[in-house]
DNA sequence: CATGAATGAGCATTCATTCAT
DNA sequence: AATGAATGAATGCTCATTCAT
């Protein structure tokens, strides 16, 4: 190894040092919640000084707070180059659903972060993730709201309920994924919830009844035709 | 004074000790939370010495569970004793979802407990709550899968997402509502939740509408073809 | 050593807990200074845990503040109850000095914790010593003033300026006791505070003192007179 | 842009840096006292780094050090142009007293430095600031000693003790400014402090009485010969 | 010379749990 | 059985000082 090669490495760039200290929480918070989660527990793994987190970040829920953002951009980049070259607010919440799936067994430790340290309800300063999770409902009711507008879907129901039931019910199945470990099928998950919420479970509802019924006569008279 | 009065009260019965802590732990945890809420204000709350809960319970985890437990077995009770009377899968699954939003909004405070203490992971003892939350999952799905046996319901979706759907959504607006305060309108949420699980939200679709005219005419020139 | 006698011991009651911690205090702070004491310094010397002070005390403030206390209870009782029993403005001047250098001498200690911890300035709690002493200073003051009052004393001068220059005096006094723990002589200092304010230090003006002559020569010549 | 322009002021010499150095800590250690006035602030304020502070000085009380030095310099320096000009000892120390004072409501900032910071009594290296009011004290008291020596003042009291209540005085003055924010009377304060130690503060003293007697007696012998 | 990143000891405070009484 | 005093490990955060670059 030469003298230059050993000169490079010694002193990491700022931008270096902060990566290995958010690597470095988001590994702790992740394994053990941002409560229990200690500033020296992560700067042992970051190799690194407490102090030296302190040069960075303001304390202990801004380490949290970047750990989340850095996490919650990737997906928002994503989404908002995507999101507008799909056409039609069905395809559009599909989208939606399944990259929030996509995020979520993607990255199973934040998955697990997030899911736990959602609620503060009484702190001051809330999560950042309570936001950026609300920023994926605020999406998903836009797209229900358009939707509605354009007479795509009908005004039976509460778009806020609709995505409550779409954000919440991704967020159990993210928590089961969390807690069992099993791969979540994107694919199947993502039809099953779409669905769900656009058609219904209901087997018997008029315009599946009646389209039956159509095909059902349509054959007979097809096989009338053939028999002429 | 006599000796009669003084006999009456001198010692509560260990039922009734546990009750005091158990009630008394309510309180604390509904106002601060579990990390928050602290023995000391649970024996101070209670009016005894915080060795005393230990002769009783474990630690506080085992208190949380307790305090848990209680809330939730008004709740499965009632289940049982109120399922087995109602006819009819939806109005089944109709039933557990009004009876769960009537739960969160009937007790703000140990709403806000569960909706806070939810997840914890790593913990050695795992909450009571998800437990309990996941019983009333698994009524749910009972009901769903009953349903599609029963062909009331279609199996072009997966029971436990739509559970999932069912009961994160619920989640969701029960944690809105610790948030808000806003009061939730029981029976208007429970139909909203009802109609977008069983009809979906998709106005009738135009293919199947194009697809009934295309049939009405093929009918039609079939009539022709026939009676030529 | 009987059984009963061991068992004399060994938990001390409350009052004597809270004065070994409050003693152990005293010490520390006395020896380092209230910024630089330690509660773990306190602790080590009460022989307890860190924790147990947290029992009694509030925090580092309220102890500092019962140390103060405790030192100043002494004083006030003494003052208040031979103040009374003096007659004339200057002796009673005479005698707040007197007891005040008794003080300082008496207890070298925590005098230079005084000494040092007076001026906080910005702090949001102002430390209990300055109000303290502030009493002192509101004793002497008032005295000066009812001493103007009843013509002891001559109003060329403010009350204020005065007790400034006395107690200020002291406080110096005390300082120089401290660093060089020469023992102070309480009546010599005492005589020679109360001669400066009292008589100050300027010789008998010498335009007095001609005039004093002049009238003796004139005495003297009229006695001759007299006689002749 | 030339050369010589960039040449001009690309490395200031030592002695700027270190009047820069000091300006800064002075600002800070005024504004937040030394204990809580920080070297990272000092190196902000200063526009360098923490490190360059170190180059210049021995550490965090060698700054304070060199802060007190310059100010009292100035003192010291009128000081000593202005006092072999003054006749009278009385006419001296009413000098310094009110160059003193002027000192003090000249400069509030490091007044409420000099007075908060003034006791370290078990520091290592005491702070400069006390030997510099040491001198002042010691000017006044060889004015004490030298005005005893050619009769101005009576011998009755102690120098050092008179020294300490002139010194004590203006240091509660000082203080009581610097909590007050109210503007300091120096003339008025200058003439109250010389009035109480050179006259004191009895309207009775019996220089005063027996010559009021002596004019009595004066006045009778005169009437005496006048009848006669 | 100057930099400023890194250090790491030090501190006040909290609280679940234990155990002597 | 009940008490509640005592424990002491654990935590987030500060900052004077050092030293590699």
């Amino acid at each position: 190894m030469s003298v230059v090669a050993l000169a490079k490495i010694p002193r990491p760039s700022k931008a270096q040092r902060i990566d290995t200290i958010v690597e470095s929480a988001r590994k702790v918070f992740c394994a053990s919640g941002f409560e229990k989660g200690s500033i020296v527990d992560i700067a042992k793994d970051a190799g690194i000084a407490e102090g030296t987190i302190y040069r960075y970040f303001d304390g202990k829920r801004s380490l949290l707070d970047e750990v989340l953002h850095r996490h919650y951009a990737v997906f928002f980049d994503d989404v908002q180059q995507t999101l507008p070259s799909i056409e039609g607010h069905s395809n559009r919440l599909r989208y939606l659903i399944r990259r929030t799936l996509l995020s979520i067994s993607g990255d199973r430790g934040i998955c697990g972060l997030i899911t736990r340290d959602k609620r503060p309800l009484d702190n001051e300063t809330p999560s950042l993730s309570q936001d950026l999770n609300r920023q994926i409902a605020v999406l998903m009711a836009d797209e229900v709201k358009a939707g509605i507008k354009s007479r795509t879907f009908h005004c039976n129901t509460s778009p806020s309920i609709v995505c409550d039931m779409i954000g919440g019910g991704l967020e159990l199945i993210a928590y089961s994924y969390m807690r069992t470990g099993k791969s979540i099928d994107v694919d199947k998950v993502t039809d099953s919830i779409s669905l769900t919420f656009l058609s219904g479970i209901e087997s018997s509802d008029p315009t599946t009844e009646s389209l039956a019924n159509l095909v059902e006569r349509l054959e007979q008279t097809a096989d009338r035709l053939d028999h002429s």
